[in-house]
DNA sequence: AAGAGCGGCAACCGCCGAAAT
DNA sequence: GATTTCGGCGGTTGCCGCTCT
């Protein structure tokens, strides 16, 4: 025996409220208060509403100092900070926002400031598709929980490194976060960010075995002074013994601004246009040292994405 | 002038942890 | 301890008004 239900749903009056219903509740609010039931007030406000009806409208409208109208720029920019930190964490945001309520912010950032950021960052933005796979053709705008560079530190809190390297924590010279894999979807998500942490972008991957490494550009050197690369050196993280044990490398590669920097990468090799592009590439370990060693894509804001199907 | 399309926003829905029985 | 609802939250829906063609 649990409690009473809260109300008689098929006997609750639904959707909008009339000014008659809102002066109702209010008067009855400010005078008795809501003591701590909302389930039982509307019964004794003479309201043929639902509890949960009352609540929302209480707190998203009729109670006292709701401010209503634009944002100000402050205002703009403490929701971004607090999203960039904390995410759709609504109510918590709402809190540093005197006057303003979850609801409110979370309908202004869906449907305005989402949009401006993304103007702002990512001008060209037309969306993306998964870099690894061109048949996940799901768009995926920028995510723009990282804008500020103020947070940038705040993106290293992986719970879950990727395969390939040695830490348990993604290595701080590794422009890149990354999220667990649900496993509903068995993706990887990641993010992108540039040197100083004004943009990143958000993209998923399928993975079979998780089986990937990340690295960007400058991680990358070749030992020789010719220009051959029969040693690859990468960062401390990725053990250039591990990358002999690969094999089916799927190597990507771009820069974080949305430009193809290594079309002639692609066009010399007629497998891919990159990161940013929607093509898969397979190389085998030889054909990816000869790429990394050719200088591609090793300067700064270059990513290079390999992963491999399979251990030798 | 009319209707199609779009954006903004109030309200609902469904989930989850806490609390009541 | 089990069962049921409450309270709170984030995601989503659908209505309404505005703009464009």
């Amino acid at each position: 025996m649990g409690r009473a239900p809260c109300c008689d749903k098929a006997n609750v009056k639904k959707g909008p409220w009339s000014p008659e219903e809102d002066a109702q509740l209010k008067v009855f609010i400010e005078e008795y208060g809501t003591g701590g039931n909302w389930i039982a007030l509307p019964q004794k406000a003479g309201l043929k509403r639902c509890g949960k009806s009352c609540r929302l409208r209480w707190l998203n409208y009729l109670r006292p100092n709701i401010k209503h109208g634009e944002f100000s720029d402050d205002e703009d920019r403490i929701i971004c900070n607090l999203y960039a930190t904390i995410g759709s964490r609504w109510s918590i945001i709402a809190a540093q926002l005197p006057g303003r309520t979850d609801n409110d912010i979370k309908n202004y950032w869906n449907t305005k400031l989402k949009k401006k950021l993304i103007n702002k960052f990512t001008p060209n933005y037309q969306g993306k598709t998964s870099p690894f796979s061109p048949t996940l053709s799901q768009s995926v705008p920028p995510n723009l929980s990282s804008l500020y560079k103020d947070h940038f530190n705040s993106f290293y809190t992986s719970t879950k490194s990727l395969s390939g390297f040695e830490s348990s924590s993604p290595p701080q010279n590794f422009l890149y976060y990354n999220t667990a894999i649900p496993s509903s979807t068995n993706q990887y998500s990641y993010y992108l960010q540039n040197q100083d942490g004004l943009m990143d972008s958000q993209y998923y991957y399928p993975v079979k075995d998780q089986n990937m490494i990340i690295f960007n550009g400058n991680e990358v050197s070749c030992s020789s002074s010719d220009g051959s690369c029969s040693q690859i050196s990468y960062s401390k993280d990725v053990k250039q013994e591990e990358m002999g044990c690969f094999q089916g490398f799927m190597l990507d590669y771009g820069n974080i601004n949305g430009d193809y920097p290594l079309n002639t990468f692609s066009d010399d090799h007629q497998k891919g246009s990159g990161i940013l592009g929607n093509s898969q590439l397979q190389y085998d370990l030889e054909e990816v040292k000869e790429l990394i060693s050719t200088g591609h894509g090793c300067s700064n804001n270059n990513m290079f994405f390999l992963s491999y199907e399979n251990r030798l």
